[in-house]
Order: C-alpha cells, then structure tokens, then sequence
DNA sequence: CTGAAAGCGCTTACAG
DNA sequence: CTGAAAGCGCTTACAG
C-alpha cells in the first residue's frame, strides 16, 4: 500500500463488453446511440459499465471519431476578471451544445505563445478561441495554417485571423475623458502602467488624447508607473506625483479599477476630498467599484457578452450552418457609468455623449439611482 | 470562402516522413529522441516539419504510449483568487517538470461534480488535484475506483481518499478571534452567507465559538446574510444589521475580505469610525486589504504554497521515487494579519497566539511597518 | 541508426 | 439489431 501504487490499467469498452456478453461496438453504440439498441442489451450494457465505473477514452474516441468536442480557450492570465466572465460566457453557451472548453494560459512572451499553442493545436480542438489577441508571428501563423475556426476576442486587431468579437479600446478610453470633459472637468490626466506591458491601456490613452485635442485641453497630464504586482499601491504614488507635478488636475483617469481603488485610498489617507479636489474613474466595472465611497465612476465592459457572442459565433460555424462567416467582426461596445467619484456637478442630468458605432450590449444593465450610464 | 470552410486535415507524421524520406517512426524518434539519431536525418526531418507546421497529435500520442502527460486540476469556481492562486503554484511547478495542467472548473452541485468528473477522468490525467474536495459520493467512488494519483487541497476534509495539502479552516477561524479577544474586543461578531453554501466559512465560525467560549465571551453575536452575487454589498447590509441588533458588539469577523470592504464603506458612509466605533476583519487577504483606509485585518493563506507543495507531491508519486505516498496529509498553516481596521490599542506590541500545528508557510511574509503577524 | 509490425481504445461504415 | 474489419495517429518493443 504504502508501495509505488502500481498503475492500474483503466476498465475499456473490452472489459464492459465481456462482462456484458457483447461486442465493444455494442457498447459503444448503446452509451451513444442507445435508441439503435434492443432494451434488453441496452439494459445489460448499462449496468456492466456502472458496476465497472467505466468511463470512456475520450483520446481514443477523439481519435477514430476525428472530433475532440471541445473548444480551446487561451488567454494570457487567469488574474483577470473581465476575461473570466468571458470564459464563462463561452463555456455556459457552449455546454448546451454538447461542446467543453479547455483553457490554456498565461502567455506573455512571443516564445510562450507559441509554446502554449503547440500544447493546445495537439489536441485538435474544433475552435479556438483567443482572449487578447497574439502578437507573435509564428504563433499567427501556426494558426492560419491550423485552419481550425478562430475567434480573437477583447483586442479587435487591425487584420482579424479569422473572427473577431470585442470593442475599440481606442473608443472607451474616449468615451471616458469626453464625458468627464462634459462635466466640467478641464485638466485631465491619464494614469498607466508601461505602454509596452498593457496594450489595450496604450490604446485608451489614444483616445483619451483624442478627446482632449478636440476640445483643446491640456493633454500633457500623464503619469506613468512601476508596475503589475502592486496595482493598487500603484494607484496611490500614481495620484500623489499627480498632485505634485500637475497641481492644476481637477480629474485622474485611472487604467483599471484597481489603481483607481489605490488613489482614491490614498486621497482619504491625505485628506483630498474626491470629487471636490480631484476627481477619480476607473476602467472595468469591477465589482467593488458601486461599493466605494465614494462609489467608483468606472468603464462596463461587455465581458460576458463577448463570450456568449463567440459561442454562438462558433456555434455556427462548427455546425456548419452557414453562418460564422470568416471575416466576421463584432463591435459590443461598452458603458461610462457615473458615479460619485466624478460627482462635480450634482443635478446635472446625464447627457448623451458620441455613442459607439456598433452594439451597445453590456454586462450589468442595472444602475441604481444614482448612477449614471452613457453607452 | 465564405462558404463552409471544409475541415482541413491535419498534417500528419506520415507527412512529414515522406517529404523527408523517412519513416513515420523516424520521424516521432527525431522529435522525442534526437540523440538517437543520425545528424543529416534529424536536419531533414526537423526542417520537414517546420516546412508544413507539423504539431504531433497529443491524444493519438497519449493513446499509444498510455501517458497523456497531464495533471488535471479540478476547481468549484474560477473566482475565487485563491484558488487561482493555487492553479499558478500547481502549474509553475509542474511545468518544470513536463507535466501540463488542464483546468475543470464550476461544480456546485453533485451532479455537476460527476459529470466534470466524467470528462477529466475520460482525458486519463496522470494525476488530479482537487481545489476544495467534492461531496458527491458518486464522485468520491469515481476518484477512488479510477485509481488516479490525487490531491485534495484547502479542504483537510475527515477522510482524505489519497492524499492532502492545505490548512485547517477551524483553526484559522480560532486564531483570528483569539488575537481579537488579546486586543480587548469583548463582544465579537461573526459574518458570513447561508452555513450550507460555504463549507469554510462554517468550519471558521466554529473555530470562532471555540476561541468565544473558552474566554467566556458572548458568542451570540451572529449575522446571516443572502448571498453570493451581490458579496460586498453584502457586507454593507450586515454591519447594519449589526449595529442594530447587537448595539454592543466591538468587531466584527466578515467571511471574507469583499464583505469586510463592504462592511468597511458602510461604516465610512455613515460615519462610524474603525475601529474605535466598530472593528473589522476579513479573510483571504486579498490584495486590496493592505491599500484601504484603514487598512483591513486579514488572514492570509498559503494559496500559492499548496500548490507548490502539491505538485511536489504529484511529481515524487508520479516519478515513483518512493515519495508521496498514500495517506500523506500536509497542514500549511495561515496567519493573522493586524492592520488599521482592528487598532484598538495603539502601541501594543504583538503577542504570540496559539499557533498551528503544522507548518506555517505563507505566501506573504513580508509586513509592512504597520503590520503585526501572527502564524 | 532505421524500419516493419503490432497495438493503444475507441468509432465508422459495411455486412449479415 | 448486432458484429467483424479497418483505421484514427501515434509509440513501443523488436529486428536488421
């Protein structure tokens, strides 16, 4: 017992079979098409396999099948929230169709990338579905030459591979400023991380600058960070050398609820009163950002939405029912939801701003009382 | 093109052995056991398969050498950060050593258990690793008849069917109201959901009871909420709930550290001062906890470590060193993280409580000035 | 150092 | 309604 627990060989279709007194074929048939089976085998045939615990090979049926009845899911970190919702977006819209996801992730450099998708195109997958785009050209190539269906989701690249289903980040990062612009807000900054480790953040910055220059505001208010591992705390040296360096900001943007959570700490640790003395928003939604206080004006992205659009997307396609056309690309849009934390003028009604050229589903429709949603 | 794209086939060995002038096996031996081949064949081979993008077909591999080089790790849910935490630890390890995890992940109920169950064991991982144990008797038969190498972490639950690695809930509940009566709280409150919908948090409130009783202390103190999806508010309406009924009450233990947040905003909103007025503490010690104001008593778990640990396990049993066997159980122990949110008595310096029996790794050791440990 | 044979555990036509 | 044959794409001994 305490020995090397010698392998033991797993119970096969033979071993029911036998026991049963038929063919492995017949088992086969009778756990997949039980209809085509004679009650009396069928009821011998199921009972063999429950007294053995016989669960089937699912390589081997993979194999001779050809169908592994599952979609692979990659994306580059299980830490992010909004990319969870997506993959259970995906394998809630999945499963009723008979289909299992299998995730890979955590990839970051090129050479991971690649690495992982060996792993992943290994195991013949009928889709896959990629959260955050690849940057590496190897790995876009061993996909096109996969020919496996494709779905890149959150990033819309410039040349999708295949599908596409996500929102402009460019557009968010937009919508953000431009709605802070209305509310009176002049001096605008923008807090991130390096540009090179958060693309989607680079590309919200883009269209935070787009916002200011159309409005002709100062668009040099900008705060760059450490990084990663200590987000939040980022948040707090983040707001404080935008005290010192831009006294005249009257509002931060922050690239995540996360550094927003930090600043807006340390604004209570100093004494800064928020939104009086300088306003603070977010980006994701996140759940503590309605708990706050003050409660977190924030970005909702459509993270759930983007999975269940790339199922039903897949769906389509695998099933061949004509849709899921190659080349498809959807636009889900997003929300700006006011709330206390850029309050400068209560009373104001929520006014319309540029809205999103495509689709406006999101995730958390319900606003309370006092918050405000701009789609 | 833009009709149904037709399944390509995928490039096989044979493929790649006729463009090299090969055999099929020569072509498997070049990429599994280069060494033993000759220097031209190999170059040949290798740039054959670079040429078609040939990506080796894992299950046909696994079938045929009867190892699928997996572990499969098998999670209720993909929210909860420490359990992630967990998965990273696993993988990290593994990695190194040529195994790959494939995640399952959200089973609530029993049925839910064996049908994931069903689906793992049909993959024939070389391991699994369970992320809180499952229930299900059905599912408990499964894992012990497919003769599968197995972990179960967090949960120490009575019986381990294999082997454990984790740290025990009760104690942990013990400790934090232990070193919360040391700090002169009297009348201590317990925060959590629905008994049955959180095994751990149950366990906790008994260690909670434990420490209440031995001191003689009031353990009446008790508040239910809801549940699940709304959690920080959650923690909002229960300090309410509370202060009315049990106007006495000096802290409060929330369940975990999005209740306690919650619970903390409430108290800022209506102007309760913490800890003077009320003293908070949460669990999980997530990483928000350190960043509030004030910033929030936790208890911190070795979520990393257990995997860690785990896949060291994994490999020893696997490897067939000799190590990891059957009946192995390891307690990793936690520690109680004073900040802000329980300061009553400013100036005190830390006392050593009971400690755990076993080890006491963790994954944050490192305290900022204003943090007193306890293991 | 390389290859022909056999087989891993299933499923897919095809007979009966 | 059931089964014998062949094969999915690899790898494992075993010859040469």
């Amino acid at each position: 017992m305490a020995r090397k627990a010698r392998r033991q060989a797993a119970v096969t279709s033979r071993d029911v079979a036998a026991r049963a007194g038929v063919s492995p074929m017949t088992v086969s048939r009778t756990l997949r098409t039980p209809e085509l089976v004679t009650r009396g085998t069928r009821e011998r045939v199921e009972s063999a396999a429950r007294e053995l615990n016989y669960v089937p090979d699912l390589a081997a049926g993979a194999l001779s099948s050809q169908r592994s009845g599952h979609v692979a899911v990659l994306l580059p970190s299980l830490r992010h929230t909004g990319f969870l919702r997506t993959v259970d977006g995906l394998s809630d819209t999945l499963r009723g169709h008979g289909y299992h996801i299998l995730i890979g992730d955590s990839y970051y450099s090129s050479d991971e990338q690649v690495e992982l998708l060996r792993l992943v195109i290994g195991r013949r997958p009928e889709a896959i579905v990629l959260v955050a785009s690849m940057d590496s050209p190897e790995a876009r190539e061993l996909l096109e030459q996969s020919g496996i269906p494709l779905v890149e989701t959150w990033g819309r690249s410039a040349s999708p591979i295949d599908m596409a289903v996500g929102f402009s980040q460019r557009m968010a990062g937009r919508a953000m400023t431009e709605s802070l612009i209305e509310r009176g807000y002049r001096h605008i900054g923008f807090l991130m991380g390096p540009p090179h480790t958060d693309l989607y953040a680079e590309r919200r910055r883009r269209g935070h600058l787009e916002a200011l220059n159309e409005h002709g505001l100062d668009s040099s208010i900008h705060v760059t960070v450490s990084n990663t591992p200590m987000e939040i705390a980022d948040g707090a040296s983040g707001v404080l050398a935008l005290r010192e360096r831009f006294p005249l900001a009257d509002a931060l943007v922050c690239s995540t609820d996360m550094t927003a959570l930090g600043a807006l700490s340390e604004c209570q640790r100093r004494g800064w009163r928020v939104p009086e003395d300088i306003a603070i928003a977010g980006y994701g939604n996140f759940d503590f950002a309605a708990s706050l206080n003050p409660s977190l004006t924030s970005l909702s992205l459509p993270s759930y939405t983007i999975g269940v659009r790339t199922a039903e997307l897949l769906i389509a396609r695998i099933g061949a029912n004509g849709g899921g056309t190659p080349g498809t690309s959807l636009d889900l849009g997003f929300q700006v939801i006011h709330r206390g934390s850029t309050h400068r003028v209560p009373g104001t009604a929520p006014r319309g701003t540029e809205r999103r050229s495509g689709s406006n589903e999101t995730d958390s429709p319900e606003a309370s009382a006092d918050e405000e949603i701009e789609g």
